[in-house]
DNA sequence: GGCGGAATTTGCGCGCCGACAAGGAAGGAG
DNA sequence: CTCCTTCCTTGTCGGCGCGCAAATTCCGCC
């Protein structure tokens, strides 16, 4: 088994307040997984054998309906967990997760799960916190998709993936990972015609800078702007 | 302190798992809470000072924006916990909870909850699953919202109701609280104007009972076929 | 350097469903 | 019984944004 290091996790608030001995049984484990760009830690449907934690990359989670329509449901930082389906006593997974940048996680097989919570009930609380926070952003997003216009929820999503995964560049800040038309309509339910639209207009107005696949934002209180306009 | 039954609340996910000395000790620290219809166990943006177990009746949760528009975000059933805003680190209520019919509840302050699961692991496990069972309530109320159409998704509104809190009638399953079309409406991102001709079209068809703030379900299968189509 | 595919842009038309207006029905209070 | 409030129904209109088509740009790859 390869010895991990304790300083790889113990930033990550799934594992804060464990000292380093827990962190060391955790580890203990826990096995690398390397996911190249593209390819998918686990599918929606597929029985959930294990949980992870991202250290470095970033990933889509994508989830699919009956009809095969795709949503995205988040993206994945690195610190965060994902895939813990038995968390929610699930046995398949619910979607998708896949690179959308070479990634390197840590996997763990559902069957520590319990041993880990038994020995250090701190991760389920921190697991508690981590569902709690995200249950809230979900239950934003139902309100922003029930009471707003397109145009500010695309607004409020480029200013969601700048605040969590921007880099400061020359023109402003730069979304450091690739992010297409389709992503964004599949994050505000819209369709990559009326993005397209969209981000053709701001970049007149000098709002963002708009790439194949990348995003800057010049001017994030103009953004801000649109995304609180009533209407 | 008035000795509250061990029965109560036997029942309820939240604290399964628990011996009958643990039930007392949660048991002691709970006060009871009458909740006539139409008034607010708490109100969105009030500091969370406690958390809840519904035993008896029904509640509805809601949310507002910055504009002032209103979603419905669920209906608390008996044995559900609402009100845990401690769990995800909130300080304050992100929504109203309103007494939908007159109904009855146990309080715990804040305080307790630490201690409770220091004593109590399980507790944590239990409310992450109920936490991580919202979640995926709200995702796929997400991926419902941005794939399907209005018809559709009061459809499948309406048969998730029943499913909750549908009593046999004569004529179906009667859903047995009061629900307006503005209920609905503010379930399905719609509007009470599109529920209504909605509601009136099915009761054309047979498919339901539409009275004043209640509703029946005749023909499950059916509804279940609107919400399925694929469009 | 040229090729192929993927991502993006843009024009055009229409359909869902939201918004307003006005009227009707049901139920509670006195 | 009557009034009044709340809830519900129904008609009409219009606009947002989806959907298709087709052209264009960009990038990786051979």
């Amino acid at each position: 088994m390869p010895q991990i290091d304790r300083s790889l996790i113990a930033d990550a608030p799934a594992f804060a307040g464990l000292d380093a001995a827990a962190l060391d049984d955790v580890l203990s484990h826990a096995l690398p997984c390397r996911l190249p760009k593209g390819e998918a830690a686990f599918r929606q449907g597929e029985p959930a054998e294990k949980f992870f934690l991202l250290l470095h990359g970033r990933l889509r989670v994508t989830r699919l309906n009956a009809q095969g329509q795709q949503i995205l449901v988040r993206f994945v930082n690195p610190d965060d967990l994902f895939g813990v389906a038995m968390a929610i006593q699930s046995p398949v997974y619910p979607g998708t997760a896949e690179a959308a940048v070479d990634s390197l996680a840590l996997a763990w097989p559902n069957s520590a799960w319990a041993g880990m919570i038994a020995r250090h009930p701190t991760l389920a609380v921190n697991t508690m916190r981590a569902l709690g926070a995200r249950l809230q952003d979900s239950q934003q997003r139902i309100l922003d998709l029930s009471t707003q216009k397109v145009e500010q929820r695309i607004a409020g999503a480029v200013l969601r993936l700048a605040r969590q995964a921007g880099r400061p560049s020359e023109a402003g800040v730069k979304i450091d990972f690739p992010l297409s038309r389709q992503d964004l309509a599949e994050m505000t339910a819209s369709t990559l015609y009326t993005v397209s639209r969209t981000l053709s207009a701001w970049e007149a107005f000098g709002l963002v800078e708009a790439g194949r696949q990348s995003l800057t934002v010049r001017d994030a209180p103009g953004l801000q702007a649109i995304a609180d306009a009533e209407g």
